[in-house]
DNA sequence: CATGAATGAGTATTCATTCAT
DNA sequence: TATGAATGAATACTCATTCAT
């Protein structure tokens, strides 16, 4: 008897996802040309073979995962807090108390981590930013924030959420700085 | 004879040379998986074959850059600022002033990005923060320095160096923060 | 009981046949490298496991082909045309119309291509030309066949079939020669 | 002391024409499919890395060798016999002549049945015949050629020697047929 | 029986390394 | 020494075959 349609989807829904949610990891702490599909198809516990039913060439799935970390990176709860009647300073709070405790998330590090580095490859775009930075003129204006070109303020706070993304990446026991510590990037003493 | 002997030594001294200053850039770009000997040599403007005759191998040559990014990173004068008669917020100002002025130089960038991408994965001892640590806890003393674990901030301090130093080997006009900037992470305002 | 036994045995028998049937002109068009289980399995509109449920490999089901191209080309017609009490000339002729119109039938002309595939690569035996020398012969004794070796010319016809045969497996509008056309290569003016 | 640039170019173009010349051959016989890397390689004599350096791909590879057999199967020879002010007749059997005579040069034979079988897929285009087209209507005029629709009879006669073609590639002793064999089935009696 | 997802041996392709010139 | 063509071990990718459903 057949396998029913969508019990097969299903199958091939989970399976990719699989292969998805691991490869995240190993190749945000490998790279690309560090990623060996033998040791990766190893890692996520099947045959190399699958790999290729799901994704077209190990480029292919980078692409892939790569997709997805724009969705980490560009995260919905930024925006709308963004957007919240909120003086800027309590706005740098909550967004640092949400990335510390985030990052905790081993995916989502990755995530931050693969993201970063492909803007820094020019391979993606900075309006990924200008959240932050609308943040940081309200807060110049409030008086909350250091002066200083807001561009720069904001490479230089998601510079460090990337550097304990990374971090965190390698070493299960980081010595993680606190919320308060990445607010102070921006926030006036 | 022996003036062309010499002739000779140091033809071999400027291509060993020429070969170790181009490939630091490129490793710490492309990491030791992503560096191809081809593309490298080709970058370089030698035969690949060259390549061993001054290296016993592709990982011989990546060790020997790692050799000099432990020189660059393990700067005697950051040593020797440690030791001078002078207030812990002086020898960070002075150091921040030093570190931002030489992440302009690409080699020393990529020292910096190396050294600290070996220390991340395990490979480089951390006595390298030594120096800082000392530094910061002299400054708490004296209270110009934030309070908080020594080790922290010293890894804070120089991940935010890494972090322009990775900046600056992608992007050519990076927008680099002010040696105060770097200071402030650690100076109480 | 009984009865569905039966019906079964008869479902298996046109499962297999339908999987004999489209694999000859598959496995005649593209060859046994050339030709995917994959593909194949589409082809038949059936699923990749199912025909090793009839067949227990890619290579026992060519064998297969390969029996049915045997039976094919080894026609009984052919060898009962033979013994008929006719003149050479009016056995190349109905051997010839015989041919033409069977060269319609896509599996008939994919078994000659296969059959005659197998016989270049010297697999086949070259028994099968058996009975075209003997009629061969006699033509040539009743003075209505061209004179020559007789294998030499029953090869030259039977290689003109293949080739019409080939050319129909690819095209559907071939411009087939005659049965004339082919009578004409063994027959004196 | 590097090698002298034409030596090495030389020694490109030597290699590479060592590839193609023994490949003809090795895929004329097994086919796209039907030939591995490896297997041709040794038949060549050269690594199979050394393969790459000249060909992308398998793929380009084959195309290069199809390519060849363009230039073997559009012969010069045959579009100038067809502007000489000849008989048709005489025409038909200096190109039979040349034919049959070349098909003893296994390259020859195997750009022939490389290009029909290009052909036969469609995948190259059929001006080809037209030279023979031309001799055969100069000669239905002159009253030498068999009746017929030209393009049939011109495919007719180029499939025999397609077919023999094939035969040499895969036996050494094939019993060929004459120049004149091929030449009546264009000439009547 | 039939299915198609999963497997892994087999094949294509790359790349660090060697070596004749 | 320096070169770059050649090598073959390592790696990416395919496809005949299996097996749980």
């Amino acid at each position: 008897m057949p396998k029913s349609q969508e019990r097969c989807q299903e199958i091939r829904e989970e399976t990719r996802n699989l292969i998805i949610r691991k490869s995240i990891l190993y190749f945000a702490r490998n790279g690309f040309a560090g990623t060996k599909i033998s040791d990766l198809s190893k890692h996520i516990g099947i045959a190399q073979g699958t790999i290729y039913i799901y994704f077209k060439s190990k480029e292919d799935l980078y692409a892939e995962i790569f997709a997805i970390s724009d969705k980490i990176a560009s995260n919905d709860k930024l925006s709308m807090l963004a957007e919240l009647p909120l003086p800027a300073g309590q706005k740098i709070k909550k967004m640092s108390d949400y990335l510390i405790k985030s990052l905790k998330d081993e995916n989502f590090a990755a995530g931050i981590a693969l993201y970063t580095q492909r803007l820094l490859e020019g391979e993606a775009d900075q309006s990924f930013y200008g959240t932050t930075e609308k943040i940081i003129k309200q807060g110049q204006k409030e008086g909350s924030v250091v002066s200083g070109n807001s561009r720069k303020l904001s490479e230089f706070y998601w510079g460090v959420v990337y550097l304990y993304a990374v971090k965190s990446l390698y070493t299960s026991d980081v010595v993680m700085i606190t919320s308060d510590d990445l607010s102070r990037i921006l926030l006036e003493d």
